[in-house]
DNA sequence: TATAGTGTATTAGTATTATTAGTACACTTT
DNA sequence: AAAGTGTACTAATAATACTAATACACTATA
C-alpha cells in the first residue's frame, strides 16, 4: 500500500503520515473508508505497531482520520478540513502582516514578496 | 553585571542573551557602547567563554549587537535593530504564504487581505 | 615588535530529547 | 471465547542540544 525510505532523514512516522495525507487528499482513500490496521501495516512494513500508531495519532491531530476503539481508524471528511486549514493559515498571516505594518513594512514590499512567491515553480 | 539562574530550564546562553536584550531595550546599554568581553563575562559568571560567545551570536543574529574582531562587541543602534526585525518578520510571512499557496490560496486572496489591512486605520 | 586583550573556529564530552520497539491491556465484533 | 482492533506504559537506542577545552587570528598599544 505504501513504501518507506530508510535513506530519508525524515522519521518513519512522519513519512507514513505524509503518504496517507497524499492518498487522502488525492481521493484514493475516500472519506469514511477504513485505514489499514496498525498491526497489519506494521507487519507489511516490518516495523513496530507503535510507529504506525504514532503516524495515525499525527493524522488524527491534523484532522485526516478518526479512531474507533476496537474497530479501526477511518478517513475523516476532508473537504471541510482543507478549508479550515486555509482559514487558520490566513489568520496567522494576517497577524504577521499587521505587526509588519506597525514596523513600517509597506504594501509594495508585500506585493514584491507575493510576486516572487507566485512566480516560483509556476507549473505546479 | 548580570545573573544566571541554574534552576531555570532555559539554557545559559538564552538567559544571558535575554538579560542583555532587556538592558539594551531599556537603554541601560546605549547604542555604540561596548559589551563586556566574552572572557571577562565568562570569568565573572564562572562559565565557559564559548557559552557567552553563543549568547552574543544570538544577539548579533537578532540585530542587538555587532562584533569587531579583536576589539569587542558593540551595541547596535535601534534603527538597525528595527531593520533586522522587519527582515525576520518578512521571512516568517513568506513561509506562511508558501504553505498557503500549496493549500490552494490564490494571489487575489492575499491581495484582498492586504487591501483590508492597509485600509484599517489609515491615519497612521 | 612583543604582549595582552579581543573575537572565532574546531573538536569533544555530556545532557537532553526524539524515535522506535517491547509488552501488556482494553474494547468490539462474531 | 476468540480474533482483531486501538491504546498506554516502559525501555532501548539514535539524534540533537548544550557546554566546555583548546587553539587560532585580529587589534591596540607599550
Amino acid at each position: 500500500m505504501i513504501t518507506i525510505d530508510y535513506q530519508s532523514k525524515l522519521p518513519l512516522y512522519e513519512q507514513i503520515a505524509g503518504r496517507f495525507q497524499a492518498l487522502i487528499l488525492k481521493g484514493a482513500l475516500p472519506p469514511g473508508s477504513r485505514m489499514p490496521s496498525v498491526r497489519s501495516l506494521a507487519m507489511e512494513l516490518s516495523i513496530n505497531p507503535n510507529t504506525i500508531q504514532k503516524a495515525f495519532s499525527l493524522l488524527e491531530a491534523q484532522g485526516y482520520i478518526y479512531p474507533v476503539k476496537g474497530r479501526g481508524n477511518y478517513v475523516a471528511d476532508t473537504a471541510a478540513l482543507a478549508d479550515k486549514e486555509k482559514q487558520l493559515l490566513l489568520e496567522e498571516t494576517e497577524e504577521l502582516i499587521r505587526r509588519g505594518r506597525e514596523l513600517g513594512i509597506t504594501r509594495p514590499e508585500y506585493n514584491a514578496v507575493l510576486d516572487r512567491l507566485y512566480r516560483e515553480g509556476e507549473t505546479k
